[in-house]
DNA sequence: GCCGCGAGAGTTTTT
DNA sequence: CTCTCGCGGC
């Protein structure tokens, strides 16, 4: 595309964006001011100007994004895309180590850890130091780690800041860090934390392989810069010190993971790091419908910290933004389900306009129920629970074992999958004699025959077991991914045993390692890098870009409205999720305090911002069309609690709507809407199960301090029976009955 | 060494 | 409600 028809989809302070060739930029702007489409011309400019696709690094902040991008860019400049490198900070990242990781000792066959590794490795060095699982959380513990790793803390700095803190807490965390990183480091393995750290450390430490990609990179765009965390600030601030062509965009309200350790200063400082950058604004949002826009600023204008920015649309009115309150979460549901059909079915919408957003994913459950007894077709975006089977992760240990034989996790959980009868004191033997002997827990096992503290059936399943993944090992760069799964399921008969046993759940079982074989074979035909290697990575990095699709219903035929292109279905996710996207039709789900604002209400400060940043977020999405819902009941986890109304629907400008009964639509056929009822008194059932005290959820009780409320929670019997009260001050509390001196009303 | 049972705990958001 | 962990019996 020429440089004028690019520009010819621009407005003036975007075409300034694109067009700036020299020196840093920085584009701080408010949602749906078009910062991404500035990337994307930016790109394709740049390749029009006859920079090299190669010399262009952009990264955006989900898998998802890249791709889209790429496409887009593909578009633009056909043929000439595909040679920028366009991807998130973590599959840069790993790209880097992989490459150039020798120069640290990190094998190119490295894995990437999962956060139930992490947790496992935790574990292991709690016990190995030990220390208390029950005193010490390993979730806490891991998750300051992360952190640490996150503003660039490695485990010696860790240790050294420890050192002149008398806290004797961050000392044991400092020990933990420093056996955790020594495991990781055996099993030649990185957590995700790691790609980013030691990269930049790579990239401090070498100063070859800095210069390098310094020199490579003339150019470095960033989108969502607000939510990038202080390790990735310094390894762009490092690619990008030789050319300085380092453009970021970003929206300082939209910053969302300030709890996985984004710093917003990175984006409202960017002008003191770069006092030559040039800076643009962009005024004008092209997404929302103005009523959309004011609800949205109207509830993140009460942040404190944030930098006020101008927005205007020209698409004035609109329809109004609707928040409605339903009796539970199944009426909520329901109801949703039941505007999407109607929508569609009266007045010729597409699903695929059409998204729920939910503060947290145990909602979905409740949503795709009614989707699906509507007969509405639909996707769930989010982190995939396939690749947390334990039957997926069990061929995926065993090709983890084949690329990387010192994974220690991974071997300890095949060693006996399928049993064959090495059980924990056999492996702790050899695990003994590797230490002694040192040698790697692999290696130990095919040298079994030396230990004769084992028994004889140990011994030769050790052997065995050696000598079958040996084998798998000799093959593993003749064979592509897709051939080494089907050997791995031969040789180990794992496949074979599970079909071989009746029970449900076994097949169930089988089913899902056919399919993880199937998606092996899908990624061989899609990706250039055909190896075992390359097919973990993917599986470790994206765990995003993956659906669960529903399209379970209706074998016979096809659902009205829905078309042959297959991808006309409503998307379900989480408001952290659908940053960046737009959708026509826009619902939130379960606005309510407690859940969006979610927690307890001693949330700090910091802590409501970034959940009133969110919703700004999930509002901002919406083209046309804002619904918000909320349950003054809602089951969650086993238990039902009363909710107030968020205060974020308050903040918008907007008042409750009370739907007394269920919303009957002409698209829901009786039949569907009786068992809806049916399980909607169930739920309500279980509300007052439990009568045994004089308190009960749902009473009105008045406390000498705090006034009058609402129990909405109740928990513990006897002396410790507690209650959650709401009380009409608007703040809830947690109380012991026996000490509240609560007065029922 | 293996398997099944029961008690107990714990649940945001994701690269 | 659902999953995990630890224990005890085979
Ligand atoms: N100059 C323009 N003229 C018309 N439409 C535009 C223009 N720039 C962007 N858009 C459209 O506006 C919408 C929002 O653009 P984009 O996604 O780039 O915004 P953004 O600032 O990245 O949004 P957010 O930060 O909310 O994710 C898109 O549908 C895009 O196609």
């Amino acid at each position: 595309m020429s440089t004028e028809a690019l520009l010819g989809q621009l407005n003036t302070p975007q075409q300034e964006a694109v067009l700036h060739m020299q020196g840093p930029l920085l584009v701080l702007a408010g949602a749906g001011s078009g910062k991404t489409r500035v990337i994307t011309m930016r790109i394709a400019h740049l390749i029009e100007q006859g920079v090299a696709p190669w010399q262009l690094l952009a990264v955006t902040f989900t898998n998802k994004a890249a791709e889209e991008m790429q496409h887009r860019v593909d578009q633009l400049v056909p043929g000439r895309g595909s040679g920028v490198v366009l991807s998130t900070y973590h599959r840069f990242c790993s790209k880097l180590l992989r490459q150039e990781g020798k120069a640290i000792g990190l094998s190119n066959h490295y894995v990437i850890y999962d956060e139930h590794d992490q947790k496992s490795l935790v574990k292991e060095c709690l016990t190995e130091l030990n220390l208390d699982e029950k005193k010490f959380k390993p979730g806490v513990l891991l998750s300051l780690i992360s952190r640490s790793k996150d503003e660039l803390i490695d485990a010696q700095s860790y240790e050294i800041h420890a050192l002149a803190d008398p806290d004797p807490f961050r000392q044991m965390v400092a020990g933990v860090y420093r056996l955790y990183q020594k495991k990781l480091a055996a099993s030649n393995a990185v957590d995700f934390g790691d790609l980013i750290l030691k990269s930049a450390e790579l990239l401090r430490d070498h100063a070859a392989v800095r210069e390098k990609y310094q020199d490579r990179f003339r150019y470095i765009l960033v989108d969502e810069y607000q939510d990038t965390n202080r390790a990735q600030y310094v390894l762009t601030k490092t690619l990008a010190a030789k050319h300085r062509n380092l453009c970021v965009v970003g929206d300082d309200d939209q910053c969302v993971y300030v709890w996985r350790g984004a710093d917003i200063r990175n984006i409202l400082e960017f002008e003191k790091e770069y006092p030559e950058a040039k800076v643009v604004k962009l005024e004008q949002n092209y997404r929302s419908t103005e009523r959309i826009l004011d609800a949205a600023r109207n509830v993140v204008r009460n942040n404190k910290f944030r930098k006020e920015k101008k927005l205007w649309t020209a698409k004035t009115g609109g329809d109004p933004v609707v928040a409605d309150e339903f009796q539970d979460e199944r009426q909520e549901a329901l109801v949703v389900a039941s505007t999407i059909k109607q929508g569609v079915v009266k007045d010729g919408l597409r699903y695929g306009d059409h998204a729920v957003f939910y503060r947290i994913n145990a909602q979905s459950r409740v949503l795709e129920d009614a989707l699906r007894r509507m007969e509405i077709p639909y996707k769930i975006i989010g982190t995939l629970r396939f690749y947390e089977r334990a039957e997926v992760k069990d061929v995926l240990a065993y090709l983890r074992l084949v690329i990387n034989p010192v994974d220690l996790l991974a071997l300890r959980r095949v060693v006996n999958v399928p049993a064959r009868g090495l059980g924990k004191t056999s492996l702790e033997q050899i695990e003994r004699f590797a230490g002694e002997k040192h040698l790697s827990l692999f290696e130990a096992l095919g040298r079994a025959h030396d230990m004769h503290a084992l028994t004889g059936r140990a011994r030769n399943a050790a052997v065995e077991f050696h000598t079958l993944v040996s084998t798998l090992i000799a093959n593993r760069d003749v064979w592509s991914s897709h051939e080494m799964i089907r050997q791995v399921l031969e040789a180990t008969r794992y496949l074979k045993i599970l079909e071989e046993d009746d029970d449900g759940e076994s097949q169930v079982r089988a089913q899902n390692v056919r399919e993880l074989v199937n998606a092996v074979g899908e990624y061989e035909e899609r990706s250039s890098d055909k190896s075992t290697a390359g097919f973990l990575e993917q599986v470790s990095l994206v765990a995003d870009s993956d659906e669960i699709e529903s399209t379970r219903h209706a074998t016979g035929g096809r659902p009205p409205g829905s078309v042959v292109d297959g991808a006309n279905y409503v998307t379900l996710m989480t408001v952290h999720l659908a940053k960046g996207l737009e959708f026509p039709f826009v619902f939130m789900t379960g606005m309510e305090e407690g859940l969006f604002p979610i927690g307890e209400s001693d949330f700090s400060q910091e802590e409501l911002e970034e959940e009133r940043r969110l919703c700004y977020v999930g509002m901002t999405r919406a083209k046309k069309y804002l619904y918000l819902t909320w349950a003054s009941s809602r089951r969650l986890f086993g238990h039902s609690r009363w909710n107030a109304p968020s205060r974020f629907i308050q903040e918008a400008g907007l008042s409750t709507n009370r739907t007394e009964s269920p919303v009957s639509s002409p698209a829901v056929e009786s039949e569907v809407r009786e068992p809806v009822w049916d399980s909607y008194h169930a739920g309500l059932g279980t509300l007052d199960a439990d009568l045994a005290t004089p308190y009960q959820v749902g009473m009105r009780v008045r406390h000498p301090e705090f006034g009058e409320g609402k129990i909405i929670e109740k928990s513990g019997l006897g002396d410790s029976l507690k209650v959650m009260v709401l009380f009409d001050s608007g703040q809830w509390k947690k109380l012991l009955v026996k000490y509240a001196n609560l007065e029922r009303l």
